[in-house]
DNA sequence: AAGGTAATTATGCGGACGTATAATTTCAGG
DNA sequence: CCTGAAATTATACGTCCGCATAATTACCTT
């Protein structure tokens, strides 16, 4: 009695790739970097290891491609979240505060990713760029909107003094989204929203209220 | 010629377990978690890997009290600097919030730690209470510098007032600890000090300014 | 100086890892 | 329906992993 082979059916290879892209976001994400072995992740693409060396020539390779995809669609939701709505210029920095420190972008889940690849990024240049990329992209769409709303408040900044007030707003969310994915249960619903309004607001001099930052 | 057995000498258990423990924070610090493996945290170490079975029963167990001697020496080495220096409450927040933004504290090597063991943590009730203990101790140690500095100024305000800030200012700092470790070159000397100082003074009414915060 | 004990080295085992390659199966085009 | 190419499965190989255990050695006690 020897087993059948397994049947199976063959895919778009862009839906394959995108699979066991996933697969392997999900694994890292789920169960840290160790778990994301090449038979762990062809499993839970459903298909067998294999078509991992079919679609990408090393396991790297596909690790490489899950980074940059995790990282472009995080930046993509955020710009996303962020220009629909009210279109006030104050109201779309509360609105960036507020997606940056809420789920799915702070989340354990990102935060388990982002720490499973880290030092990855740092070994591989390709990785480095990436992540150089996304953060000086995300921190230039938030000092445009500082700018835009300081602006609109009469109190034009000059570049110099605007990249460092989004430097320390940055930070502002980035230790939000850290504490909202290390500790979630610590704090309360919407208590991270509120403190990053208020917190920024502080920084620029601006009153950033909660309502404005809802859809 | 087979070769010889290596001579060895016989050390204190406990600096033997000390060694250990920082040969695989090392390791994990510099190349990952992955490359802490039992051999080569034996050779770093400068021992054969049969001797970390004789101090440790298990490889997560030595990892554990990795993880919690590096908390503990992080946690002591910030209330010793802050503890340094002139007395007044608004210097001793200033001096906490420059040391937590500040080599050693705030370096890739701490990020990379932190990263390393985050899933560990997760997963290990054990490791669980080591990290919210030690964020617990460090957030409260903030709260009671911003309470001291507000009621110096004349500005005392109620423990939920003073939990709110703290949080907020911890997100800071955590914030700016996390760029300093993650894209050190991006920041000029002080620069990120300076951040700090302004922005927490800015979440707080308070002017901290850098003299206040050097030894 | 001798002997005992704990510290240390040395060796081995079974399993999982990443990668390579061969064997099959599906599917599109004639 | 047939055939060829690509997608997919199956199997194998060498390495490294954590852990176990046996053999040796350094040091303390007397």
């Amino acid at each position: 009695m020897t087993a059948p082979r397994r049947s199976f059916r063959r895919e778009n290879p862009d839906a394959r790739k995108d699979a066991l892209i996933r697969a392997a976001l999900s694994l890292i994400a789920r169960r840290g970097p160790g778990a994301a072995t090449v038979r762990a992740i062809a499993e839970e693409a459903g298909v067998t290891q294999g078509l991992i060396r079919h679609y990408f020539t090393t396991k790297e390779d596909l690790l490489n491609a899950a980074y940059q995809f995790h990282m472009q669609a995080q930046t993509e939701a955020i710009e996303g979240l962020v220009a629909l709505g009210p279109a006030g210029a104050r109201q779309r920095l509360a609105r960036m505060v507020a997606t940056s420190v809420s789920p799915p972008v702070a989340a354990p889940e990102a935060l388990s990713l982002w720490a499973g690849f880290i030092h990855m990024v740092w070994r591989d240049p390709a990785m480095h760029a990436t992540h150089e990329r996304s953060y000086l992209r995300y921190r230039d769409l938030l000092q445009a909107h500082i700018a835009s709303a300081l602006d609109e408040a009469g109190r034009a900044v000059p570049p110099q003094e605007a990249r460092t007030l989004a430097i320390a707003c940055n930070a502002v969310l980035d230790g939000l989204w850290l504490e909202a994915g290390a500790l979630p249960e610590a704090f309360g619903k919407g208590e991270l929203v509120r403190i990053g309004l208020r917190s920024v607001g502080a920084i620029l001099g601006l009153e950033l209220s909660s309502d404005e930052a809802g859809a």
